[in-house]
DNA sequence: TTGTAAGCGTTATCAT
DNA sequence: ATGATAACGCTTACAA
């Protein structure tokens, strides 16, 4: 009560704090603790009427104090290269469901897509000491950033890509690939290209890798030639996927009957290419991409589907989990992966199976 | 000294404080604290030794210390009824520039689009103490909220939307939406359709009803018929632009050359289902959007552009600035839309204008 | 069941 | 230029 008119004296701008509740319940401030927190030691009589003040008070604890005397923020930390690329836009949307359901918050980290400030997300202020936990979206980490974040011992989880020593959520990127690329020679194409993906950033992320390598296998496994000449590249972009297709088809000499994309987005790229280079899809040619992008199923887009929100969703689930005092609750899982065949695959030939 | 002996013995698994770097250089904390933010009064001497103990010692300021300590967070809220449409992840993104480049947190609050956890963001411990401004995502706010919000007196700004009493930043959508309709008439189409928007969380948020608007007043001002059975409604995805065009084509009878959508999202959902229905645009019928997504370029989809990264970049400034005693560095502003003339409009009839 | 009081790591106000 | 020291608002033993 002396301390409230204290406050008062100096413009209490801060807002209705834990003292004045304890004073108008007629309680310690260590009671309205208990109490706003669902704690034990507090009788349903007491509990009661201090829920009543602090509601007519609007009182809401002090994300700072409280961060101060537990030691933690309550929130956990998104590391993510890109925000507005699918996959990425998914995830976040996927941890933001888990977090806010169990009341955390969500404090992104836009890494810009260019390693740009890296170095500044690390070392300085920022994700240090401000999140309980960290999600890592599909990027590759240093090894440096890692052994950082293992010294300040935060729990850690990447979705979407493999990194060595940390627990990581997402597909079986060979599986995936392998999928993909035999559904094509299922349809009994031979003469198949790949659109691979890279990560401009040139770290030892793997995902592009895993991809390549799983398309060299299959077709080897199947006898059917890798031409090096049908293998484009492009950063997941719908842009890199026209550039690719033009690259493929300007040099003269025999064309591929069926294209395997490292990703949706790059896929569409290619289809809307050409579209306007009058290349039928799927009738000239097949075109495959992984993802089920939102827009996918409108262009009727044949892929291999994951859900990024799910496994962001479950990444976050055992951060929390873990913060919980589950310990061990986080480790790798590997996400699920199925082929959608829509209408941009079809038998090679001029009898295309389009309905 | 002795301080740091202290907390070792409780296990500091806390990290580095600001008093092991005093002890460590050999100064008072208060030096220490002046010294890492680049405050005035320390020489240059001192000031040089505390940051190099500092950066050996690895420390950084607790986040929760210093927001008690200042009554400020460091973080900024942005609310968003979704992230991963066009719209929101690029202003988000934008956000995030400004926001990270000024050493600033984002904090984000995805409302999930159905205004499920509204109540819980605004009453409970979310937003309020949490964050120091609040950028609000091209959302309706009750007038309750906008109270709430008001009385914890926190800068704000609406980007993507108007609402009353709230200075906002965003394109003139009557403008807009008129530059695209008359971009049309100019191609000498009469009979023009118009899909407009629609928000889900039936709030009094009037982007839909201004695009109407416009619409019919440009229709009307060229003396040409608005028909009731060419309006058709989706909610701004790909997937409502594909039943509406269902819904515009099913029924007998005349059918327009020309279609304006309030969105480009929704544009391509219409182009690939006139697609598949055989119908060709622009020949058989023009299209035109809002936004200039990613995706338009490629398709080659007209449409009437705008920056929302660079809307919330500069929402997220005015917050930032009004936060460093720039008073009054809050305001409304209009931002620029313009006219991207690409392949999906032509004039009507048999001569398409497709190069 | 409830209260007392000692932190938690900074910042900010005075002194010096 | 530098140093004590009192807040900041909450949590949490430990007492009562």
């Amino acid at each position: 009560m002396a301390r409230t008119t204290e406050r008062s004296q100096r413009g209490g701008h801060t807002g209705v704090s834990i003292e004045d509740v304890a004073a108008a319940a007629g309680v310690s401030t260590a009671t309205v603790s208990r109490a706003v927190r669902g704690l034990p030691r507090v009788s349903p009589a007491t509990r009661e009427k201090i829920l009543a003040v602090a509601e007519s008070l609007g009182y809401v604890a002090s994300s700072s104090a409280s961060g101060l005397a537990t030691g933690r923020t309550k929130t956990i930390g998104v590391l993510a290269p890109f925000v507005s690329r699918w996959f990425f836009s998914k995830a976040i949307e996927g941890a933001d469901r888990e977090l806010h359901a169990r009341q955390y918050n969500l404090s992104l980290f836009n890494l810009g897509g260019h390693g740009s400030n890296r170095e500044r997300l690390f070392s300085k202020t920022m994700v240090y000491k401000q999140i309980d936990a960290l999600l890592v979206l599909c990027m590759a980490l240093s090894h440096d950033e890692i052994e950082h974040l293992q010294k300040i011992d935060i729990p850690l989880v990447i979705v979407g890509g493999h990194v060595e020593e940390c627990p990581y959520i997402g597909i079986d990127d060979y599986a995936a690939a392998s999928t993909a690329v035999r559904h094509l020679i299922d349809l009994g194409h031979t003469d198949i290209a790949l659109l691979h993906g890279d990560d401009e950033t040139d770290l030892n992320f793997d995902v592009p890798r895993v991809r390549i390598q799983a398309f060299q296998d299959v077709m080897h496994g199947a006898g059917l030639p890798v031409r090096p000449e049908w293998d484009v590249w492009g950063d997941f972009t719908v842009h890199s996927g026209q550039e690719a297709f033009r690259r493929l088809w300007a040099p003269a000499g025999p064309k591929p009957t069926a294209l395997f994309c490292a990703s949706d987005e790059m896929a569409m790229g290619v289809i809307f290419e050409a579209n306007k280079a009058g290349v039928r899809v799927p009738e000239d040619l097949s075109v495959i991409g992984i993802d089920d992008h939102d827009f996918s199923d409108a262009m009727g887009l044949t892929t291999v589907g994951q859900r990024p929100d799910q496994q962001a969703e479950l990444g976050t689930k055992m951060l929390l989990d873990e913060l919980n005092g589950m310990a061990g609750s986080v480790h790798s899982v590997v996400a699920p992966h199925r082929l959608i065949v829509r209408r941009t695959t079809a038998p090679p030939g001029r009898t295309g199976a389009r309905a």
